[in-house]
DNA sequence: TATTCCTGTTAACATTCTGTTAACTTTGAC
DNA sequence: GTCAAAGTTAACAGAATGTTAACAGGAATA
């Protein structure tokens, strides 16, 4: 199914650039010119990406960028900022409110499409799947709750997380840096150490058998 | 193992930013002032990641890539363009001769950390071969499992590394010289005795006749 | 508003295991 | 038989991970 793309720009030119070579690509886009329109929209269609103006009347592009992402609907809809070059004390401000990408005007189609892809394709990895069962394992992300030999327990956001990529694909080993980038994102500086003390807590509760270390490696859900 | 990358840029500013922030970040750093002295040392050390500057004398930065692309050995690596804000022509031409990504002067160190982590996290997803499957013989790098004849374990990551190269080409001699380059990498300096132990306990787990020493030469695995 | 609880993170120390070396023995080509 | 190359073993250092505790900040609660 093709993907849903959200422009949000209040320059009609941008946005008409933008649809014509996403569309010639195979995404189905759908535009806003305010960060209100912007959210609404977002809520309605749900888009797998959103393309989001910083400078924009109103509702700016952060505080919209902020608002999506508090959205558990949207929590994992990918956003790009599109900033003009001078601002660039937004690409930090951007990263916090939760982008995933930037892009500096002017747009060149090429270079955004290829930013695109890379990120949609990220993006199967992780959150498609909202339930995983093995055996007498059951996750649900819907209500974070997780079973295994008749004990219920609800974890923490991040032990979520950590769980659920590692039960996604039982046996695989996922290093440590993939295990980072996939359940802390790129863009933040967290002590690689922090992956174990996780690890630790999540083995309290799940039982140390099913999580096994690759020493120099990583780490691994068995069954 | 920490992650290689080499800087090709003339400005020794810039350099020593980079080096400085990369190397905080736990990769190995290795840099070059000119396009000629780039594909020596790429030849040489086999980085993971090239961050090249686009404008430099002689050989510049798009015909560097283009050199470094068409030699086998390193047409796997990435590369990242460093460009001037004003050219922009050499975007096209970048992501023609092979880019897989550019970074805009002046670099900000998280931007390009980011970049780089995501670039090098998609690597291992796509280009090495994760399993290998001969008569009874399974080595998976997924899984990091060695089954052979019914028996299976997992190695350490040096032991697993040097089986998985020799198990990659059945019958091949691997030289003793071509096999630390390839498993303990050629800017470490271990003594050369060190593959023999390892070789050792392998033996001991896969058996003895599944590696072969042809001596004055090296190693071979055979079915 | 103050208090308490909880999460995520880091620091510090303990433990385990890998990778490496050294020293000695055996093998095989000449 | 000689000698370099490879086999073998044990010991060690340091890396990688386990484990615990402390702390800041946020959310929930009183």
């Amino acid at each position: 199914m093709a993907k849903k793309i959200l422009i949000v720009e209040d320059d009609q030119d941008i946005v008409d650039l933008l649809r014509y070579n996403l569309e010639k690509e195979g995404f189905k886009c759908y535009s806003a010119g305010n960060g209100a329109e912007a959210v609404t929209l977002a809520m309605n269609k749900e888009p797998d990406l959103i393309i989001l103006d910083i400078m924009m009347p109103e509702l700016d592009g952060i505080e919209t960028c902020r608002v999506i992402k508090s959205k558990p609907k949207l929590h994992d809809t990918f956003v790009i900022f599109l900033t003009a070059r001078a601002e660039e004390y937004s690409e930090i401000a951007g990263f916090e409110a939760g982008a995933d990408d930037y892009i500096t005007k002017p747009v060149k189609p090429r270079v955004l499409i290829s930013r695109i892809k890379a990120i949609l394709s990220r993006k199967k990895d992780q959150h498609s799947i909202s339930k995983i069962q093995h055996g007498d394992l059951v996750i649900d992300r819907d209500t974070f709750k997780v079973s295994i030999q008749n004990k219920h327990f609800t974890l923490p956001k991040k032990e979520f997380e950590l769980l659920f990529l590692l039960a996604s694909k039982p046996d695989k080993v996922f290093r440590r840096e993939s295990i980072l980038s996939k359940v802390w994102g790129t863009d933040v500086s967290v002590v690689d150490r922090t992956i174990d003390v996780h690890i630790r807590k999540i083995r309290e509760k799940v039982g140390d058998e099913k999580i096994k270390t690759i020493k120099g490696v990583g780490y691994k859900f068995v069954l």
